[in-house]
DNA sequence: CCCAATTCTATACAGTGTCAAGAATTGGGG
DNA sequence: CCCCAATTCTTGACACTGTATAGAATTGGG
């Protein structure tokens, strides 16, 4: 990646952000640049990421950071049962798979379609905007793990 | 509900424990008790309700029956993002519809019918075992309050 | 370049859930 | 009915995720 693709990308971020409002700081694009190349990560490990580019950067600026950028439709914040909450980039219509045992998130798309996977039986006078849906199973290497302890 | 019922139910419960494989103690049965009647309730609702029937009972009583039932499928755990995680006693297929400006949540039949909302479009080699399914928007209540406010 | 608004730092704190050790209870077998 | 091993409950401490607050620093429009 050259200065130019880096000074590039910087500057959609920029744009989403100054679109959104916000103001452009180095801990916010710091913090999507994590985001963006660590898809699924926890808070934590993006504060540990933004470290790695930034030097230092305070734990309550990358919980602002994200806060911000996931209220503003920047990024989309997952929260998956029995797991801090993770962050991705995608912040089209589509779903999760997750692992019950090594708790690894991956990215499905939308089995149905456009986003008619909102249309509920009865919405209950609900006005819905969103489903979110996590798809629990086991992953194909922890069924493998599972197959060799149980041949032992 | 006669003394005749409470028992009648109680040793359904019991069956239901000693089938897992659990003991069956007056703590559990107040925990389930507390589960049904108040569906959707959060750990710290139930050990309330269930200090209202038993006196007392430790918090970690409490949340050694709840981990204890929803691992043996006598009771679901739900977790919506941004709250604690939630009970009830319904485990059969449905899924949940969850205001985001009061909290409450609903119980709202599969829109697809029996279980095929696991069938995901690729299932990248993963066991899907379970589709969560919650679905987001603004319940009437919060609906109106809205407006009102809007008018103001 | 300046100044108001926003954002970041640093620290303290709250809520949810878990761990560990010892006391109490449960339930199967004599 | 009683005993004993296994399980469960109590108590207290603790870890983790996220939030509140006040003051310092930065941003960006004029």
């Amino acid at each position: 990646m050259t200065n130019t693709d880096i000074n590039q990308h910087s500057t959609d971020i920029s744009a989403a952000l100054k679109a959104a409002g916000l103001q452009v700081t180095a801990q916010r694009l710091a913090v999507y640049h994590a985001v963006q190349s660590t898809p699924h990560a926890a808070a934590d490990d993006i504060c540990q990421a933004v470290r790695a580019e930034l030097g230092v950067i305070s734990r309550q600026a990358v919980y602002d950071a994200l806060k911000a950028m996931s209220e503003h439709g920047i990024i989309r914040r997952i929260q998956p049962a029995g797991s801090a909450a993770r962050y991705e980039h995608r912040v089209d219509n589509h779903h999760h798979l997750a692992c019950r045992q090594c708790e690894k998130l991956i990215d499905i798309d939308c089995a149905v379609g456009e986003a008619p996977c909102l249309v509920a039986e009865h919405d209950h006078g609900y006005e819905i905007d969103e489903a979110e849906v996590i798809y629990w199973g086991v992953c194909p290497e922890c069924q493998k793990k599972q197959a060799n302890r149980n041949n032992t």
